[in-house]
DNA sequence: GTCTATAGGGTGATAGAC
DNA sequence: GTCTATCACCCTATAGAC
């Protein structure tokens, strides 16, 4: 039951936001009432902040891995494409969490923001790696400043939850073409 | 005093989103209480639909300005420049009402969504064919479909807001990145 | 044009029965 | 573990005084 309160509440930010998510809301599509959700949590700030991390974790650690899976000696072409790959197969495998998460971090109460705010960094690290290793392959050669390549890989892979319904895994079309750009 | 509330209003919604902005934080910060708001407006959802459509059309103006401004024989590195810049400077120059108009689109109920979305499929008809006019000029040659590319650069492009406090001018640093990855 | 007062409804959270 | 009932509060919108 547990898990079922997450994944309603998970939907429900995704698709309307924190202030528009409401504990009856939650309860109706999880097949309870709202007065029985406090006995498996003990505030709506709660859920959230677990649902805020689980989304970015599922994402970092489908990079993570998936970087880390590769030879030690693979091309810098081969590592974004991977980190590509994994992220956004990511964001459409937990559609909810992970689009809770990019949309709601930056509009959620101050508290939240705090008890999640060390994933979102902990993620930002690996991508930044991720970036320096393939650039020690051959690949973005002509960047000094990775942050910058950063900020635009993040942007464009985490604007196609934008689309109402989210991402559907059809986006690997923009994989190509984003790594079109990133490794000529 | 319309202007007030409105700039009152964009300020709620672009840091705290739809549902958290209430008409009577909206009146405290522009001065007024909060029945005096339905002086000058109809419903808080006039106010959202408002702003909603003045954020995308300043950056809409302003990119469309900046291209058609170009000598007809430009080079598409050069055009692509000229959107870019332009869009992030109107991003920047309108903070409130572009992040607003960002952010709040796809939380927003139906109705309000159905006032704003004709100003937005300009939009995107703007930045298409400047992508095209790019393209006949020498940029982006193999890319047979501009819509990938318009979606990875407008995500990194509009990605700059989901910072705190904003996209800054400091982000045209991004510009070149961007740039520099589009035209090699 | 702006105010006060209020209607009518929704919200997170708690207490206690079962 | 789940329910019902309820508290105290906040919301949009309206009505009528000034």
């Amino acid at each position: 039951m547990r898990r079922r309160i997450l994944d309603a509440a998970a939907l429900s930010l995704a698709e309307n936001g924190y202030q528009a998510t409401t504990l009856r809301g939650i309860a109706d599509v999880a097949g309870l009432k709202a007065g029985s959700i406090y006995y498996h949590f003990a505030s709506k700030e709660q859920i959230t902040v677990e649902i805020l991390n689980e989304g970015v974790e599922y994402v970092s650690d489908a990079v993570s891995r998936a970087v880390d899976a590769l030879p030690p000696d693979a091309e810098g072409r081969t590592v974004l494409k991977a980190a590509i790959d994994a992220h956004l197969s990511a964001l459409s495998a937990h559609k909810a969490y992970t689009r809770a998460s990019i949309r709601c971090f930056s509009m959620v109460p101050e508290d939240i923001r705090e008890q999640t705010i060390e994933t979102r960094r902990d993620f930002d690290g690996i991508w930044l790696d991720t970036l320096k290793r393939a650039r020690s392959h051959g690949s973005l050669t002509g960047h000094t400043d990775l942050r910058e390549v950063h900020r635009i890989i993040l942007g464009a892979l985490n604007w196609t939850i934008e689309k109402r319904g989210g991402p559907s895994t059809r986006d690997h079309a923009l994989s190509e073409t984003l790594l079109s750009l990133l490794a000529s």
